[in-house]
DNA sequence: AAAGCCGCCAACCGCTCCTCG
DNA sequence: GCGAGGAGCGGTTGGCGGCTT
């Protein structure tokens, strides 16, 4: 037996490879999917206009939540989590169809860069469009797009991060920016409030206001002068630690010892590097 | 004209986080 | 504090149409 003849297992095919031998010798796909469901008799694949029409109406009357009864209570064969994902990418009121603007390209490479992967904060920030969507325009458009110099790669966490060495100090601060509560974030996104308003009371809605100054200034709806002209002393650590990087749980919120006029320096003088 | 290849995008899957008892 | 169930997220896949050979 010539065991170089053999071919690789399936799993070592590449997605490529896989569609070409398939398409070749007219095989089945290598690589199956289980169902997400194990219930029988639950229906998967493309939605037809009688379905959504069924879930639209269902949830006009009764309201988003419980997905997992969705599908019952309107008459669907769906499971709860396909009923929740065409709601939200297509059916929901107010979704943006059509080609992605420009304008709409330079925020979504912006947040991108700010953000990572975080696909749903980006949708949040670009209105009418859904987090499937870009993920889609990304990895379908901009990702093949030659970077400038200084730009985060599609992917960092697996492709930038073999070799350090080529990572702007920006890029590392980027990199460890905070993975802050995304129902609190979407809620506040779907506002629309792009404002730096000073009028928040409570310590959470302060540091939401922070954040969103910030995002502010990134994606260049501010610029940096009107950025450091802001009065910071309303504002909480959690900004400062926003700034460098140094938040990584709802914990660092209330530590005492974050340093906020050297992060701010800090800040300052990489603020020229962050912004392209 | 047919086969093969490629890009786009809707949909699925597994994982993590959150809430509640 | 812990476990179960629900919700949400990001990565991945499959189908289809258009383009190339």
């Amino acid at each position: 037996m010539n065991m170089t003849q053999t071919p690789p297992p399936p799993h070592m095919y590449s997605r490529k490879q896989c569609r070409r031998d398939r398409d070749r010798l007219s095989l089945i796909p290598i690589m199956g999917r289980r169902p997400c469901c194990s219930k029988e008799g639950v229906k998967r694949g493309p939605w037809t206009a009688q379905e959504d029409k069924l879930l639209a109406d269902y949830i006009r009357a009764h309201g988003e939540g419980k997905w997992s009864s969705v599908s019952k209570q309107a008459g669907l064969k769906r499971c709860g989590k396909s009923c929740r994902l065409r709601w939200l990418n297509y059916l929901r009121p107010n979704i943006k169809r059509g080609n992605i603007t420009q304008d709409e390209e330079d925020l979504i490479i912006r947040l991108h860069k700010l953000l990572g992967n975080r696909w749903s904060l980006i949708a949040g920030r670009i209105p009418g469009r859904t987090d499937n969507e870009i993920k889609n325009y990304w990895n379908s458009n901009l990702c093949k797009k030659p970077l400038p110099n200084n730009f985060v790669p599609c992917r960092p966490s697996k492709e930038a991060s073999s070799d350090p060495q080529q990572l702007s100090k920006a890029e590392d601060k980027l990199s460890n920016l905070p993975k802050y509560n995304n129902q609190n974030a979407e809620s506040e996104c779907s506002e629309g409030s792009l404002s730096s308003s000073s009028s928040a009371t409570t310590r959470e809605e302060e540091d939401y206001s922070s954040l969103d100054l910030w995002m502010n200034f990134y994606t260049r709806e501010i610029s940096l002068s009107q950025f450091l002209d802001t009065d910071f002393s309303n504002m909480s650590n959690l900004f400062a630690e926003v700034i460098v990087g140094g938040y990584s749980s709802t914990k660092a919120i209330h530590d005492e010892e974050a340093d906020f006029g050297a992060q701010l320096a800090l800040f300052t003088d990489l603020a020229d590097e962050w912004i392209m």
